[in-house]
DNA sequence: TTAGTAGATGCAAATGATTTGCATTTGCAT
DNA sequence: ATGCAAATGCAAATCATTTGCATCTACTAA
C-alpha cells in the first residue's frame, strides 16, 4: 500500500472516523491513480477488488476525505467532479479543449501569486485551485 | 441599457444568432449585475422585468453565450454554477470560506503565469480560471 | 411591408450526478 | 468477547440542468 494512503489512514484515524475496508479501499485507489478521478470511477475500480461497496458509500468516503482536507476536488469540466488526494505538492491542471487529456504542471509560481494576491485583500488564502484550459501540443495541429 | 449588453448583442448577431428579447433581458442582467449570478437568480430578475421567460430559457441562453464566449461560467461552490459576462478584463475571485463572501480581484499576473506554464507544457492556453478560498478581513476574527 | 420558415420559447417530463432514510452490518472502546 | 454508535447498501429522493414537442417569433427574401 502507498505510504500516501497510510497517511490518509492516520489523519482519518485523528479526525476521529473509523478506519473501514471501504474508505482504505478509496484511499488506496486514489493513491495508486495518477490523479482526476471521478465518484464512477473510483466505485468501478473499487469493485473490482471488493464487492463490499456502494457508490454512495464512495460519495460519502469522498466527502469526509474532503472534509479532512485529504482531497482535492476539482472542476475540470461541468459533467461531474474529479477528486485527487491532496499531497500538498502544488500543482494545477491543464485541459486540453479539444482531447479531453488533462495534464498536471507545477503551480508554485501560481501558490505564490495567490499569497500575494490574498494579502492585498486581507483574505488569508487557504487554497488555489487553477485550472487552464487551451489546446494541448497535438491538437494545435488540425 | 448598459454598453457591454449592447457589444453583447452585437456578437450573438455575429455568430448567426437571433436577438430576441429574453436573450436581451439575460444580457442586460448580466451587464447591471456586479458579477455571479447563478441561473435562478437571473430568472428572478428577469420575471420582475418580463413574465415571458422561463428557466429553461436561461438556460439555453447561457449556454449559447458561453458558447460565444460572452460569459464565463464560475465554480465558485460546488452547488450549482454562477455566470459573468466575459469582459475580457482579467480577474480572479475570492471565495470566503466562512461568509460566502465573493470578491474580485485583478488577476493580470495569474495570467502570466498561466501563459508561461502553457507555453513550458506546448499547450495554447485559451483561458485560466483561477478561484481563491480563504478567510476575508472580518471573519479572520472568530 | 408581408409571408414563410428556421430558429427560439415555454412547459412538463426526462436526465444524471449526488444525497439521504432506514434497516442491517461492523469498527473499536471497554 | 460484548455493546453501541458509526458506517454501509439499497432504493428512493433531490436538485440542477437538459430536452421533446407544440407553439410562437425574429428575420430573410420577395
Amino acid at each position: 500500500m502507498n505510504d500516501l494512503a497510510v497517511v490518509g489512514e492516520r489523519r482519518l484515524k485523528l479526525a476521529g472516523k473509523r478506519i473501514t475496508n471501504q474508505r482504505k479501499l478509496v484511499l488506496a485507489i486514489l493513491a495508486e491513480a495518477d490523479g482526476h478521478l471521478d465518484a464512477y470511477d473510483i466505485y468501478e475500480r473499487g469493485l473490482q477488488r471488493d464487492t463490499r461497496l456502494s457508490l454512495s458509500t464512495v460519495y460519502r468516503t469522498l466527502n469526509i476525505l474532503k472534509e479532512a482536507d485529504l482531497v482535492r476536488e476539482l472542476h475540470l469540466d461541468d459533467e461531474h467532479h474529479h477528486y485527487e488526494l491532496d499531497d500538498q505538492d502544488e500543482h494545477s491542471h491543464l485541459v486540453c479543449l479539444e482531447c479531453g487529456r488533462v495534464i498536471e504542471v507545477d503551480s508554485s509560481a501560481f501558490a505564490e501569486v495567490a499569497k500575494a494576491t490574498g494579502e492585498a485583500h486581507g483574505f488569508e488564502i487557504a487554497s488555489a485551485q487553477v485550472e487552464l484550459t487551451g489546446l494541448c501540443a497535438d491538437c494545435q495541429q488540425s
